[in-house]
Order: C-alpha cells, then sequence, then structure tokens
DNA sequence: GGCTCAATGTGCGCTACCGTACAGACGCCT
DNA sequence: AGGCGTCTGTACGGTAGCGCACATTGAGCC
C-alpha cells in the first residue's frame, strides 16, 4: 500500500471520478467523507479472498477489479468486472461481511477506499446511497448471469473480445497491462486457447500485443467479434446506473 | 392459474413453508396478509421473462423455480434455483422492476405470491424483512458466481447430479418429474449429453429414470458424483439464511 | 390388443478446447 | 553486448461435448 493522501484530499470533486459516489448529492456524500482514502489499486492486490471476512470498501477510478471464484482443483473463472461505474465489497452491506469470492486487481490504478462501518452505516439510513448501491448490486447480478450464459455457449475468442472491450471501457487509454497467462487464468481457459485467440483478432487488425501489453486497435471490430453479452451487461449497467452520473472514461 | 384461496388462508402457519416468510416475527409478517395468496406453481409457468417488468413477487413453498438467460441464439442456461428457501422477484426490492433473465417453474407444486407494492414499501421500513431479502439476494449471487465456475471448469455428469440434488433439497419427495430434454435446455447442453450423464448415475445405481420421471436413489451417491459446487452454494445458502428458519423439506 | 407419439438410446463424424512438450523471441539486467 | 528469464508460438494427441440421423421403447389412448 503506497502512502494515502491525507482524507481531506477526498473532496467533492475526486469524489466524481467514480459515478457511484458521483451521483450523490453534497449531503450524502459529506458523511462519508472521514473514512475515504485516496488509494493506488495496484496490478496483483487482493481486496478479498474466499471465505475472509471483508475489511474495506473500494470504489474504482482508474483500476479495474475482478471477481472470481477458485474450484476445488484450483481452477478460476471470473464472474464478473468492477471499474469506475461500480463498487467492490457488496457483501458489506448485504449482510454477509464475507464472499465465496475474491477480488483482484488487475488493471493497476487508483480509487477510493471506504470504512466498512460507515458504509453500513449510511446505507442502513436507507436513502439515495442505499438505493444507488443495490441498483448497481442489481446490475453486477445480470453480469454473473451472464456470464453463466457466455461461459456455456460462446467462444473463447467472442469472450475475449468481450473481456477486453469491457475493461477497456473502465480503465483510460487503450493499452492494458496483461500477459496472456493472467488473462487464461482469469477466463478459466487454457494459455494457449489465448494465445490463439489474440492471434486471429490480431489478425483480423482489432487489436496488438507484445510481451504483456495488449492495445486495443478497434473497437468496433471487437464488438463483431464478441458475443451479444457484452452489449446486455452494458446496458444493464447503464439502465441501473444512477441518474447524473457521467458515462464513460474518467479522466487520467 | 388455479382458483386462489382466499387472502384470509395466508395464516402465519401457512407462511412457515417458505423461510424466509417463516423467519418474520408476527408483527412484520401481519402487513403482507393482505397481498399474499396461496397459489398454485405449475411446471412450466413462466413467472417473468427478459426485460419484463415483473408484476409479483414469489414464495415457493413445494414448488421449485429456475432462474435462466437465453442467448441471442435461443440457447438456455440455468443461473439458479430457488425452493422453500428463497423468493423470487428480486429485482422487485432492488429498484430495477425487471432483469435480462426468466424464472420458470420446473417443479409443480404451491407457493406464497406477494403483491409487489406491499412487498417494496414493507422492503423500504429497513426492518427484518429488509435485512433478510438482502442476505437471501447474496446467496443467489453467490449460487450464480458459484454456477459460473461450475460451467466452466466441471463435466455435464457433475453439474447433473448437483443439479437433482439441489432439486431433491427443495421438493417434498424423492421423484422429479423432468424429461430428460428439458433438463437439457436447463443445463443448457444438449439432450444426448443428459442421456450419457444420467446413464452412467443409473449405472452407479444412484438414480432411476423411466420417461419423464426421475427418482433419487441415493443422495449420498448424487455427493460423490457432483464436483463441490453443491456443498459451497448450500453451505452459503445455510450461513446466509434467517436465524430460526426451519432447514429441509417443508411438509407437503 | 394395437396405435401413436413423445421420450430415450445409439452411432457417426466434427469441433473446440485441454494437457503436454518444447522452441523461439522479446525485454530487462548486469 | 550478452545472458537470462519470462512471455509467446506451435505442434501433437486426447477428450468432452456438439449436431445430426435414426432406431427403439414405453405410456397412454382408443
Amino acid at each position: 500500500m503506497g502512502p494515502a493522501e491525507p482524507a481531506a484530499a477526498a473532496s467533492l470533486q475526486g469524489a466524481r471520478r467514480n459515478e457511484l459516489l458521483a451521483c450523490l448529492a453534497a449531503a450524502e456524500l459529506e458523511p462519508l467523507l472521514a473514512g475515504l482514502q485516496w488509494l493506488p489499486m495496484r496490478l496483483g492486490d487482493f481486496l478479498y479472498e474466499p471465505g475472509e471476512p471483508l475489511r474495506h470498501a473500494w470504489f474504482p477510478a482508474t483500476a479495474v477489479v475482478s471477481l472470481h471464484h477458485v474450484t476445488a482443483s484450483g481452477a478460476c473463472a471470473q464472474t464478473c468486472s468492477v471499474g469506475h461505474e461500480g463498487m467492490v465489497g457488496v457483501p458489506l452491506f448485504m449482510g454477509g461481511r464475507s464472499t465465496p469470492s475474491a477480488a483482484v486487481v488487475h488493471t493497476g490504478g487508483h480509487g477510493w477506499r471506504l470504512d466498512r462501518h460507515l458504509l453500513a452505516q449510511e446505507f442502513a439510513r436507507g436513502g439515495a446511497l442505499q438505493r444507488t448501491l443495490l441498483r448497481y448490486t442489481q446490475a453486477l447480478m445480470a453480469q454473473i448471469a451472464q456470464t453463466v450464459a457466455c461461459y456455456r455457449h460462446h467462444s473463447v475468442e467472442q469472450q475475449l473480445a468481450g473481456w477486453l472491450l469491457a475493461t477497456q471501457d473502465r480503465m483510460p487509454g487503450d493499452e492494458l497491462v496483461m500477459t496472456q497467462e493472467l488473462l487464461s487464468s482469469l477466463l478459466g481457459v487454457r494459455r494457449e486457447s489465448i494465445t490463439q485467440a489474440a492471434g486471429r483478432l490480431q489478425d483480423s487488425g482489432y487489436i496488438r500485443y507484445r510481451r504483456g501489453h495488449i492495445s486495443v486497435l478497434s473497437a468496433s471490430g471487437l464488438r463483431e467479434a464478441t458475443c451479444e453479452c457484452y452489449g446486455v451487461v452494458k446496458a444493464e449497467l447503464r439502465r441501473l446506473a444512477p441518474e447524473g452520473a457521467p458515462q464513460g472514461v474518467p479522466s487520467a
């Protein structure tokens, strides 16, 4: 963990880099400020692990987080992706404290960390914050459920294209720092399957990659290459997003 | 829809057939009674369809409901199962009104139907009902997420065994009315794959089936045959279940 | 009993993805 | 520059599940 800027830096302005925080009126945001910290979120950081009580909630701004499950044999499968449109730590207000899933930062960046007591306390008030978080949680459920259908019926190439689009939507810039090895473990397939699928996407001119970096050259091409799941999830996130929230990538 | 028993039949006693309703103290249950109806839930009934605003919430007692997604090409994949331990209609209190998924009754029985306005109104009070529903919703998310990992990494035979166990947990008796055709469409695989997997389970002596009926002969055998996903989901449902709720199958 | 139709059994080739092994290539470090 | 370690490319056989075609069987019905 890097040195935190003082809590005073948790200004209204800064909070607007996360859409859930951004939607809150000053009156609702104010009580949270004391528990908000703007922190780096580094590639590979685990925000929580299976069965372990969550210690904080996170509201990413430029970082992207993957929620995933690990099977008994050690295999992994990403269930959803969280960026500036959402938050990590839903169980903190749903009442469970922990979950069988894990959350890991797969694109480094920054975000807001919020004290869990403060979150629970303000959530319990039942106002705009509660409404916003519950709507987001529903979108999260839709995302996970869509992933079920996608893993069942669509090809690795379609899933990879969708993953790249979803990740790009959540980060500034077009270049992902990501090895095929890591990507394969997130999607729960072999590294070689990613090599092959990524090769085809590169041959089509949609992406370019080199040792640990992937650049999106044509988002519209990727949209051709992926299945409908990407669009369904994006539409549902938008439908359930808080009103007045900025759409799109935050300024870096 | 069959003829409804009069709302007066929505007694405290009857409500105990669903664990979420059963956990509520009389004071919390009372305001709901006017909107509760004990109704038959027939095989094949759609409780809601993708994108359509939900009209009711359902609290199954002896029926079992499958939530599933349908892909653009018409393929289907079950994301989770709901019986007497849960409820159908989470989007009604999460704020979305509709969802991209569908809910269909796959094991006929009875359950309580609740007026959506009443549900939303009582949920907004923020008491035990809200706490209970949110904890259940978290369990539902865990179930869907576990399904992601399961579809990715486990065999159809493992998934079938788990499905049979999960369904049996939610219904009275050991005989499911279910064709392989319907089962295959729920799990999102070919009918022949089910034939093969079910054949192996029958050869092992764990189940017996004949034209549209499946009997569980050995739940412990099925537990051997399935993956860890069944156990993980069951544990999470139990962990997040309301305190004081009866565990196990309701009397029919 | 015999008919009919839905449900189940079986076989065949096909494809996507897996598991393993190893070769090449790029980037970083000294 | 040269070495090293990581990342990526490729090839091989193996397997699970798909898509299709068709045979068989059982339950219900007249």
